[in-house]
DNA sequence: GACCTGGAAGTAAAC
DNA sequence: ATGTTTACTTCCAGG
């Protein structure tokens, strides 16, 4: 039983102090605060990904407009927004109050289901885990996150409603399968995820039995969680808003208001917002973020469990599932845990924020990187398993250079593979695994609606870790884009990394803060079995005259398989594109050998950079693979030493340097500072530069869309440039104990302001400002244009209008979607200019 | 019996 | 407005 989860809005616990405030009820003055030194990093980050929306009216105004939308205040995004939904009082009350029976509990659930949903089952687990878990408190969340709650319950609700299952929610989702959506409110809950389901009610699934029946089905899943019949009852439901609503209160203010807003939607409906649907559904999706499961017993978190994110919003419940999983051995478990988390500072960087992978003696390496491919699973299925490293096993995180006898905790969490900078996916959750195949503990964390998983480094384990404890929870489309601050559309944009983020305290107070991305992972089985994807090419450069082979290695390649070359624009326009020849003979499932075609020009004094991608037809390309063309007395590099290129930027870590694939454009990179610099800066932007064709860069994408977008680049945050490599280093971010990151250095404040924008800071974030903006680098870098674009848009958005306007619209193809995230850019980099 | 998986049916959204 | 295709979710079944 998962019980009802409360809300936390404390998301952890751990730390106390910085917390605690915010448990209390903190959130509201964490909001307030925020908005102050709401650097818009958090903020935006918040804000950006979850809710933000609703929060932006309020404080917003600092860091304004674009971003901020998202960004409500609170850090909790999520939690905030749709907390901030409800009024306060309301919430607290509300909470009570509210409670929506069933119903709507159900629904919100749903919402939050997405979110939470991950946790869902992962709530069940996680609350197994707890129990099991022990220690720590963190979160206690109930489930973790709110979300889990949502998952189950939407069903559960449903079910429990058979009837109206939908009716319960009464919302006018209800009718499920009408269109659940569109009534975002309750609807929204229910029917979202209804929405398929939907059918549940009317469904047209067979599945139901009885009457209600559709849903029933969907009791498997609330078995999990409450098979519980009463669909009401799944605690979910119960936690979720009600939950949520209290949580909220500790919230954000402007949470708050938003929650108002959402309250008065009513919880109805819609307030104001405007974005009715979405909002509501964003509410509510977030309370389930915040709410906590409270339920089963202990698991409910005390605050204290609730670990500590980060900020504030983060921190929203946590799972805590001991370490148990494993058995393991693990001296880690609690304890080592609780050293850890002394580490993590209130505010750390938001997750949307870039950071480097080394800094001075650190360096955050993958050592073991993640298979391409991992098929992602629902909450409404069980867990798929660990994502495993290609080669067997599972991916390997090694902390270098740290020499102190401390324990850390490493943070984990999913982010985008798009061609923006990095930040936690909106439409994915990092689900822990335990059990006795899973050798490392770990516990759950929210952080501003984005689950994270920490795992502690140990000195005797050489600050290595294995990462056997993370899988990824797909969360459904329809409750994501519902969330009031969410541009992002869910529908093909199925990549995803694994990120990991390390704060390492330092003597004089301040803490570092490493960053590591790792290559894409496909994460939707249909991608997985029919995108042709390479992993490995065997030339990275050639002299324009072609003639070369090239080996590429891959998956899904056939014989009709394409390789084209295509160079574009900084402003995404095709410059040039040719087929390249395949010798059929040669190739395999897995291997294409292709000619390299000589390139238009063949005097080049310059390297050229262009992309190439494998097409199975039409709509099935792989994503866009860099390659150089270069003068012919340059000689050619293949392409395992990737370092070559990436080299630089790898040290960031981020899987860049490794990806042999793909370029994720900036966002690869993106972990890292870096990868801004990269663009801004020399080497590599060059490359990068090119690569921002990238935009296109999903090679699926269509060029025409590419082509839209502006040049991402010209973006570039000025300062960039200046840092060039070095950059690595000093984008890490520093933050004093005190909690505010400081610049390490090298980034201009200005750029940060733009990523500010950019973001919603998180109330709590806010202290950081400054520092923040650092982080914010995305914000300048080049790809920053993108990326803020990309927060924008998609979280929150705020933004500007343009942004705003843009939103969700499938890409025809994912690329697409980035490459019309490159338009997002150009946008934001409006919003820079403001 | 729980957890993983692979495969695929059913449904909704996009063309 | 309708039919087809594509992608997303949910189920099912086997290991």
């Amino acid at each position: 039983m998962r019980e009802s989860f409360l809300s936390l809005p404390l998301g952890n616990p751990c730390l106390p102090s910085q917390y605690h405030s915010l448990q209390s009820s903190p959130s509201i003055s964490v909001s307030i605060s925020e908005p102050h030194s709401y650097d818009s990093q958090d903020d935006m980050r918040a804000a950006g990904y979850y809710s933000s929306s609703g929060v932006r009216p309020n404080g917003a105004p600092t860091l304004e407009s674009p971003r901020i939308e998202i960004t409500a205040y609170g850090q909790f995004p999520e939690d905030e927004v749709e907390e901030s939904n409800l009024p306060v009082a309301k919430r607290v009350n509300s909470i009570v109050t509210l409670t929506l029976p069933s119903g709507d509990g159900y629904r919100d659930p749903t919402c939050l289901s997405p979110a939470s949903s991950v946790s869902s089952r992962s709530g069940l687990s996680d609350a197994s885990s707890y129990e099991s878990s022990f220690s720590y408190n963190y979160d206690n969340s109930p489930q973790n996150s709110p979300w889990q709650s949502p998952s189950v319950s939407p069903k559960g609700s449903t079910l429990a409603l058979p009837g109206d299952g939908c009716a319960s929610g009464g919302s006018p989702r209800h009718s499920p399968s009408t269109s659940p959506r569109t009534s975002v409110t309750d609807d929204t809950w229910i029917g979202q995820r209804g929405s398929r389901p939907n059918s549940p009610c009317g469904a047209k699934r067979k599945y139901s039995f009885n009457g209600s029946g559709a849903t029933q089905k969907h009791f498997p899943y609330s078995p999990n969680h409450s098979p519980g019949p009463s669909p009401q009852t799944s605690p979910r439901l119960s936690i979720t808003e009600e939950t949520w609503l209290p949580n909220t209160n500790q919230y954000t203010n402007s949470a708050i208001l938003a929650a108002i807003n959402a309250l008065t939607t009513d919880g109805v409906a819609d307030l104001g917002e405007g974005i009715p649907m979405k909002a509501r559904k964003t509410s509510v999706e977030h309370n389930p973020t915040v709410s906590l499961k409270v339920e089963p017993g202990g698991e409910e978190l005390s605050p204290r469990e609730l670990c500590q994110d980060e900020h504030p919003a983060n921190r929203l419940p946590l799972k805590k599932e001991g370490y148990c999983g494993g058995f393991l051995d693990v001296p880690q478990h609690p304890y080592s845990w609780s050293k850890p988390k002394q580490y993590v500072s209130p505010s750390l960087p938001a997750l949307d924020w870039q950071l480097p992978s080394s800094s001075g003696p650190y360096s955050l390496q993958i050592e073991v990187q993640p298979k391409s491919h991992h098929r992602a699973h629902y909450e409404t299925e069980g867990s798929r398993g660990a994502v495993k490293a290609l080669a067997g096993g599972h991916p390997v995180v090694q902390l270098h250079g740290y020499v102190e006898s401390e324990p850390l905790t490493l943070q984990l969490f999913i982010g985008t593979a798009d061609d923006r900078l990095l930040r936690p996916h909106a439409f994915y959750q990092v689900h822990r695994i335990t059990g006795k195949t899973v050798s490392t503990p770990s516990h759950e964390a929210l952080h501003n609606n984005t689950k994270v998983l920490e795992i502690p480094l140990l000195p005797e384990n050489n600050m290595r870790a294995i990462i056997d404890c993370a899988g990824i929870l797909k969360l459904r489309n329809s409750d994501i884009e519902l969330r009031k601050g969410e541009t992002d559309i869910g529908r093909k944009n199925t990549r995803v990394r694994m990120v990991f983020r390390v704060h390492i305290n330092q003597a004089t107070g301040r803490t570092v803060s490493l960053q590591v991305a790792s290559n894409p992972i496909e994460c939707s089985q249909r991608s997985a079995q029919e995108l042709p994807l390479v992993d490995k090419q065997s030339l990275e450069t050639s002299p324009a005259a072609g003639g070369e082979r090239m080996l590429l290695d891959g998956h899904n390649f056939q014989h009709d398989s394409k390789v084209v070359f295509v160079e574009k624009a900084q402003d995404g326009h095709h410059l040039w594109e040719t087929e390249a020849k395949i010798e059929r003979d040669a190739s395999k499932p897995n291997s294409l050998l292709v000619e390299i075609p000589p390139y238009r020009n063949q005097r080049l004094s310059t390297p050229v950079h262009v992309n190439f991608y494998v097409c199975n037809g039409k709509r099935k390309r792989s994503q866009y693979q860099r390659f150089t063309y270069v003068p012919a007395s340059v000689p050619t590099i293949k392409t395992e030493p990737r370092d070559d290129y990436d080299a630089p930027l790898v040290c960031t870590g981020s899987g860049l340097a490794l990806h042999p694939k793909p370029f994720y454009p900036p966002q690869v990179v993106t972990p890292m500072m870096p990868s801004e610099l990269r663009s801004c800066v020399g080497p590599f932007p060059v490359n990068q530069q090119r690569l921002p064709a990238k935009p296109s860069s999903s090679p699926n994408a269509s060029p025409k869309l590419h082509d839209l977008s502006p040049p991402p680049f010209s973006k570039c945050l000025p300062p960039g440039p200046a840092l060039p490599q070095s950059p690595v280093p000093h984008v890490s971010i520093i933050q004093e104990a005190p909690g505010r990151y400081q610049p390490s250095g090298l980034y201009p404040p200005s750029s940060c302001s733009s990523s500010p924008t950019s973001q919603p800071s998180t109330p709590t974030d806010a202290s950081f400002s400054p520092a923040h903006c650092l982080t914010p680098a995305q914000p300048g870098s080049t790809s920053p244009g993108a990326q803020q674009h990309t927060k924008v848009a998609e979280r929150g958005g705020s933004s500007p209008p343009t942004l705003a306007v843009s939103i969700k619209q499938e890409p025809q193809e994912l690329d697409q979607m980035y490459l019309d995230d490159g338009e997002e850019v150009s946008v934001v980099t409006q919003n820079d200019g403001f």
